[in-house]
DNA sequence: AGCACGCCGACT
DNA sequence: GTCGGCGTGCTC
């Protein structure tokens, strides 16, 4: 009987999102297994691609394949399924949502070469005490010292060795060669740290949610800033752990510091790994095969790590569970959380979404009692929450204060002689955000894009924040040549420069995309402002997110309506979270905190309620707007965009994918468009929007599948489809 | 996606 | 006469 397998291959265009039926030869069917990696002639091409199915016919005339790849399978029952899953969530290809689960050196990908690590090792043939019975020089003696009876097993370049004695002893037969796996990451290891107590609702939490052990239940831990959240997680896993069984952590990159995973290797030393990307591929290959082999049983890690293949999960923990890079930016769009909740119910386990501001989405199933409901109101060490004031600046430009309102001015002197700690936040970058001729009217463009070039004064150039672009800047007009360029909008470079002038004798560091390019040097400024090398930290909103710094009683927002005017439905939602998890940088130990938050909108309610600490009074508010306009949770909407090179190619398939979707989607589906983009010429392909806003229609995503394909046949046109919710 | 085959312009 | 442009079509 002969033998023939499906192979998906490599290639990730939905162009070609099917797999290819090729004939295995007889030596080497014994290999074959569903999962693992082949390499396979494809046309004029090899490429390297996945075992899919096993099969002993095939209509189709094959070719042989070449090679089998893994000596154990990539893809377990579960990881093949979460693949096809989210091919169905996302309308990708299937071969795209199989290489975003796996780590670089385990896709079916040429380019990747990443390989286990090994190191060379002697071992010696016999005891130790045999051997030096034999006659053996006195260099060899030094070499052989080196072992004990006990331990037959050296690392060769770890010790300083005669390598011409080895070469002897070697070819003697006294000594053999032993290559050994290494893993190129390991966590440090710590003082193990004791259980803290829990206060009332902590325990409360913990004690329910260790009761749905075993049960696919999803639970939403909701505990303001510093509620201690994470110690109920820890408590929860002990738990688990006893049982026998894993668990996974799920954080947001910006938060996976070295102190939060120094909190874990603490209760559970040597039990974790950890996946960022901070780590290099070979580094995370190594992570990643320390869980295959159940040598670890918790997984702390971003996005990517929901894919942890463990095989007995206990409970799975999402923290932060509203931040936005849960779901992956870019092609397969995946939502962390989908895939979570499928393999909570697949492992039979609880899933514990933390929050101090939970997403709508996820309050409203709270609300409908489908998450269970756990909130932490207070505290952890009874430390008061800050007090918020909202400043006027529009009063402000009266008083020739534009950038630190006087009050704010006032109060970081106060912390600055009392030696306390200040935390700025700017959520933009670079120093300039529009450059303009006073003379002629000129601005600076992006060439490729639609938007203005931010000045960068550290590197003296301007930036495009959409595709990189950049250019060196003069001082005068290319326009007119007149030496008046004036420098508008403000970024953290800008308000570095400004600090520095009022506040001259203050140290101040900088925490922003471009200060923090180099490896490891997020961490150092963290670091150093932990031990006050630092009195003022001014950053993006990379410094609201889960740091605890004791010494910080003054948080600054410099300004609220940056976040707030984004033309986005979620903007509201994104600015309360921000906001208050700045907020919650403040006062967190003893000392009490304060926030200013200066604003040109001072009534805007999102902010009222941020200064009032209400989240229940902003949801409330938020999901009636959202009622009335007919956005997620209460519609679910899918954006399409229609990009091509070519403006009129791009405008009538827009035009055709609007007719096609209004005769077939469900008519309480709303279609919207086409109308273009936000950001309609970027890197010189056009851009054309469709919105479709739809409750329960089973009809949109064969409907979609079905347009998707209609436009895969124009290949100057590509469609891509977005889903929120 | 990428590579081959295929049919029309400026060059040793 | 050839080298090479990128349009179209196929890949088990």
């Amino acid at each position: 009987m002969k033998m023939y397998v499906d192979v998906l291959v490599e290639i990730e265009t939905k162009h070609l999102d099917k797999t290819f039926t090729y004939h295995v030869p007889k030596e080497l069917e014994a290999e074959v297994m569903i999962g693992k990696r082949v390499l396979v002639p494809f046309g004029a091409r090899e490429l390297e691609g996945y075992i899919l199915n096993i099969k002993d016919s095939s209509e189709m005339a094959t070719k042989d394949l070449t090679n089998i790849l893994d000596a154990e399978p990539i893809l377990n029952d579960e990881l093949l399924y979460l693949g096809k899953f989210m091919q169905k969530q996302t309308l990708s290809s299937l071969c795209s949502c199989y290489n975003t689960m796996l780590p670089k050196a385990l896709k079916a990908s040429q380019k990747s070469q990443i390989k286990v690590k090994k190191e060379i090792y002697l071992k010696l043939t016999a005891s130790l005490d045999e051997l030096l019975k034999e006659p053996i020089t006195s260099a060899g003696r030094d070499v052989l010292s080196l072992f004990t009876n006990a331990d037959a097993v050296l690392q060769a370049k770890a010790n300083k060795v005669s390598a011409s004695a080895v070469k002897t002893l070697l070819n003697k037969g006294f000594l053999v060669l032993e290559e050994r796996e290494v893993y190129r990451y390991n966590l440090d290891s710590y003082q193990e740290e004791q259980p803290k107590k829990l206060n009332a609702e902590q325990q409360k939490a913990y004690e329910k949610i260790t009761a749905s052990f075993g049960k696919p239940q999803v639970f939403l831990l909701h505990g303001v800033t510093g509620s201690g959240k994470t110690e109920v997680y820890l408590n929860v896993i002990a738990d688990c752990l006893k049982m026998g069984q894993e668990a996974l952590v799920l954080v947001p990159e910006i938060s996976l510091t070295p102190q939060f995973v120094e909190r874990f290797s603490k209760r559970f030393p040597k039990q974790i790994a950890v996946l960022h990307s901070g780590l290099s591929n070979g580094e995370k290959y190594d992570e990643y095969r320390k869980i295959m082999r159940g040598e670890v049983a918790i997984c702390i890690g971003a996005r990517s790590a929901s894919f942890a293949p463990f095989k007995n999960l206990g409970v799975i923990i999402m923290d932060e569970e509203q931040t936005d890079s849960y779901k992956q930016e870019n092609n397969p769009r995946y939502f962390t959380l989908d895939i979570l909740k499928e393999r909570s119910k697949i492992h039979s386990c609880p899933l514990v979404l933390g929050s101090a501001t939970p997403s709508l989405d996820t309050m409203a199933h709270a609300h409908k009692k489908i998450y269970a409901y756990l909130p932490l109101t207070k505290r952890a060490n009874n430390a008061s929450l800050p007090e918020i004031i909202l400043v006027d600046m529009a009063e402000e430009m009266q008083a020739r204060h534009p950038i630190i309102s006087r009050e704010l001015e006032c109060l970081i002197i106060e912390r600055l002689n009392k030696k306390e700690q200040i935390m700025l936040l700017l959520n933009r970058r670079g120093h300039s955000t529009t450059i303009t001729c006073s003379n002629c009217g000129f601005t600076y463009r992006c060439p490729h894009c639609d938007i203005t070039l931010t000045y960068h004064r550290t590197t003296k150039n301007l930036r495009c924040h959409y595709c990189g672009y950049t250019k060196y800047i003069t001082d005068t007009c290319p326009n007119c040549q007149a030496k008046s360029l004036s420098y508008y909008g403000m970024g953290t470079e800008k308000l570095e420069e400004y600090l520095e002038e009022i506040f001259p004798t203050a140290k101040i560091v900088r925490m922003d995309r471009d200060s923090t390019a180099n490896k490891g040097s997020h961490e150092k400024i963290i670091k150093d402002f932990q031990e006050h090398k630092y009195d003022i930290l001014l950053g993006t909103q990379m410094i609201s997110k889960g740091l605890d710094f004791p010494d910080v009683t003054l948080v600054g927002i410099i300004d609220a309506d940056a976040s707030l005017n984004i033309p986005d439905y979620k903007s509201n939602e994104r600015t309360f979270a921000l906001l208050s998890q700045a907020s919650g940088r403040g006062g967190r130990a003893k000392k009490a905190g304060t926030v200013v938050i200066q604003t040109f909108n001072k009534e805007n309610p999102v902010l009222q309620f941020v200064a009032l600490n209400s989240y229940q009074k902003f949801y409330a508010y938020e999901m009636n707007i959202r009622k009335t306009l007919k956005y997620p949770p209460f519609y679910y909407l899918a954006l399409l965009t229609i990009k091509s090179k070519d403006y009129e190619q791009a405008s009538n398939e827009a035009r055709k994918a609007k007719e096609f979707l209004s005769n077939n989607v469900s008519n309480e589906t709303i279609v919207l468009g086409p109308a273009t983009a936000n950001l309609f010429f970027v890197n010189g392909i056009y851009h054309f929007e469709i919105l479709l806003k739809y409750r329960f229609d089973d009809k949109i995503m064969p409907c979609l599948k079905e347009l998707d394909e209609m436009i895969l046949l124009n290949k100057k046109v590509t469609l891509d489809i977005d889903f929120h919710y």
